[in-house]
DNA sequence: CTTGAAATTGAATTGTCATTCAATTTAATA
DNA sequence: TATTAAATTGAATGACAATTCAATTTCAAG
């Protein structure tokens, strides 16, 4: 494997040259910590693939930690608050906070590749890296909403009561996430090249209205 | 950290000594695997969890390549078989189908916990090391059979006509799967301490039954 | 202009990892 | 019992990773 870029000589850097380093180090670390894992990402594979000098990370993110939390804080923590925003701004018939819950995590997704990857290994596997710093801040409040709301619908007799609330929520989610993460494998394997992340957004929006209704 | 076994002596140990070094390391060896994710387990890691020295892994395996080969061959294939012969058994009637799959996943699952995770992040994940290796032996045959029996129940009218066939089967998927690789965020998060591995398959057997049936 | 701060690099250091190898002990076979 | 095969270890090797540091270059402020 021959250098793709010249070795850049030393020292700062004219200013046209090409902005915002550190920039594009967080987008290129974020990328790799979803597609091969956070533990498994080298410092080293960050900065050949951002075409910097190893050094560089430090000098602006101390240590590997360090470069984990500005993740977090910085690209992470923004996305999921707009999903937690949308959901906290949705009327509270079921059929409403289902439709406002998908179609806000399609857009989230959308707009952030990297985040059904990185939420599987590292919020939601065991021993994942992320957990303890995004769950019970962003997390929590999100799903406990959720649960109280779909309580209060089945109540109403809304809901089927059949259906546990708390599970709703983690059905929820799952229809959400993992069809996004898992989507380079279910495409080619049920020929669904076509299938559009709105037409998924639809679907899984008929199935969970359907599901909620109680019978009769 | 002191060793929390003496260091054993060299040479070939007594028969009564602690048997079956291989299996154990098979053991512990996808027990971190799906902990902490394949490329970011040290062979060192999975001695050190064994008790035994590094060199006995290439005794056995050779090199950490082929350590992940066997584990296919001993103990993942055989679990992803049971499931998919479970469903291949199962009647064509969708209720049956479902029904079938959901109880046959959890009964998979509660027996080999390393299951889900590992799937989640070797096999799903863009960059997954076992996607190669399962999707198109084990995966493809079981996803593209549902697949072929949705639609057929949906051209004969037992299937809402808005949903995808396609997108049924990675919706099934989504809602036995997922729920299993997250249960230790959702479950102090939603206080579903009490949720067993039964009441979760009915729960999605119920949903999943409901959102199937044709309006009126 | 001069000077100091910012941005960047190459090289050095220290640790860990995967893998190999020879030595050692026990079991199985003849 | 003698000999060979199997199972296991400690130690050595070479690659690579994380981190530090001094050197270099450019920008900004005076």
């Amino acid at each position: 494997m021959t250098r793709s870029t010249p070795p850049r000589a030393r020292g700062r850097p004219g200013a046209a040259d090409d902005a915002d380093r550190r920039a594009r180090i967080l987008d290129v670390a974020i990328e790799l910590f979803s597609r091969h894992g956070i533990a498994a990402t080298s410092m080293s594979q960050i900065t050949r693939a951002a075409h910097v000098a190893p050094a560089l990370l430090h000098y602006y993110f101390g240590d590997r930690d360090r470069l984990v939390d500005t993740l977090v804080e910085e690209r992470i923590a923004p996305a999921i608050g707009a999903i937690g925003a949308a959901v906290a701004a949705a009327p509270d018939a079921p059929r409403d906070i289902v439709r406002v819950f998908v179609r806000a995590m399609s857009e989230g997704v959308t707009a952030h590749p990297w985040f059904p990857p990185l939420w599987l290994r590292e919020v939601l596997s065991e021993g994942g890296l992320l957990r303890d710093r995004l769950v019970g801040t962003f997390a929590t409040p999100v799903a406990r909403g959720l649960r109280d709301r779909f309580a209060r619908a089945q109540a109403e007799g809304v809901i089927d009561a059949r259906l546990d609330p708390r599970l709703l929520v983690v059905s929820l989610i799952s229809l959400t996430l993992f069809p996004h993460a898992a989507a380079p494998v279910w495409r080619p394997l049920l020929e669904a090249g076509d299938v559009t992340s709105t037409m998924l957004a639809e679907h899984t929006i008929a199935l969970l209205e359907r599901a909620l209704e109680p019978p009769r």
